[in-house]
DNA sequence: ATTAATATTATGACTAGGTACTAATAGTAA
DNA sequence: TTACTATTAGTACCTAGTCATAATATTAAT
């Protein structure tokens, strides 16, 4: 299973990305090189370790999973204004994949999607993660509508976590809220 | 803010359950102990240490979030059946806390939430995560009807994952179907 | 006050899964 | 042969722990 570097390294990139959770000594072994030459590819392709890596799946997983859920397209470009812990706004499109065929209404989770990927984006912190949710479906959205997102983030902590406020309109007309407490990281020392 | 053992351990757990990225140096200063007294409280407590709290967010993040989202009663002991690896079975009612109150339509989610959370309950791995969902809602479902879930582990490892197919009925008719690629963390030592 | 029990702290040895750095060796091309 | 890249080796160090043992503190009971 010998490679040369620069294959070695494209099938090193797929394999930590199918499995996140694997260490440096297992890939030694799978492509027959030394731990320190994996590690060198890592360092040149910008991987960072195992650890860091679980952190991140930690993270992002409910993210990724939400994007997979509510196809591609809900966050993919479309954040439109972004300022770090303070708004930021995203537009989706309700195309036929997001209704019920039956009545042309968008499914909840769609909307709930692209407001938690907002609320997840506008925190400034690459540790942050949805710790409650608590929505609102105001009206129902139909095939062809726009729905723009505003997330704010309301400075209070609620038990150390953040809330961000995420209102939904269509031409104005809300359509969903949600308020999402999340989780931040970076633990500011306390107690002293 | 020092305590006894009791109401320190008390508190304990509520800030390791609020902020699972904390370690126990940081605990340490918060409640003006040693390093040590942590860690019995925490073996005491039966709490696991950092890095396999981050790991447990790292697979629990989406199902956590997911109950959250779709009301703790989706899983709470509703799982009825469960052989692991192999298949599982849940039970949802579905009440008015599910529905659309217009047309009192389940919302997707909710029937995605328990198909999910059955996927991640057979996979007998503690590191099981969705790594991608095909989901397809085949008809609605209304409030007060009963949506049996049966999980089914397909054997065939798709990219090292292993794939769960659940079926959702009311009343032996199909209501939703989902196929969930999930993530295991125990990778078989391949190469060699 | 003394004993006993419980609680707390200290200490040392060890672990996984790394980083950062230096140095040596292999293989290949000019 | 020189030059360069690729690979391997080795050391010290890091974090955030575990496990085991031992020494103190603190508190309660007699």
């Amino acid at each position: 299973m010998k490679r040369n570097k620069k294959e070695r390294q494209v099938s090193l990139k797929e394999t930590i990305e199918q499995k996140p959770f694997i260490t440096d000594e297992a890939l030694a072994n799978m492509y027959e090189v030394s731990i320190q030459t994996i590690r060198l590819d890592r360092m040149e392709l910008n991987i960072p370790e195992l650890r860091e890596r679980i952190k991140s799946v930690a993270t992002s997983t409910w993210n990724e999973t939400v994007k997979a859920l509510a196809i591609d397209d809900v966050i993919g470009g479309e954040i439109i204004d972004l300022e770090l812990d303070q708004r930021a706004i995203s537009i989706m499109d309700i195309t036929a994949d997001h209704v019920f065929t039956r009545n042309k209404i968008a499914r909840g989770h769609h909307l709930f999607a692209q407001a938690n990927s907002l609320a997840v984006a506008v925190i400034n912190d690459d540790l942050a993660l949805t710790a409650n949710a608590d929505i609102k479906f105001i009206r129902q959205v139909v095939e062809g509508e726009r729905v723009i997102a505003k997330a704010k983030v309301i400075g209070m902590e609620i038990n150390n976590r953040t809330v961000v406020e995420v209102h939904s309109h269509v031409d104005n007309e809300p359509v969903f809220t949600g308020v999402f407490e999340m989780f931040r990281s970076t633990q500011e020392k306390e107690g002293g």
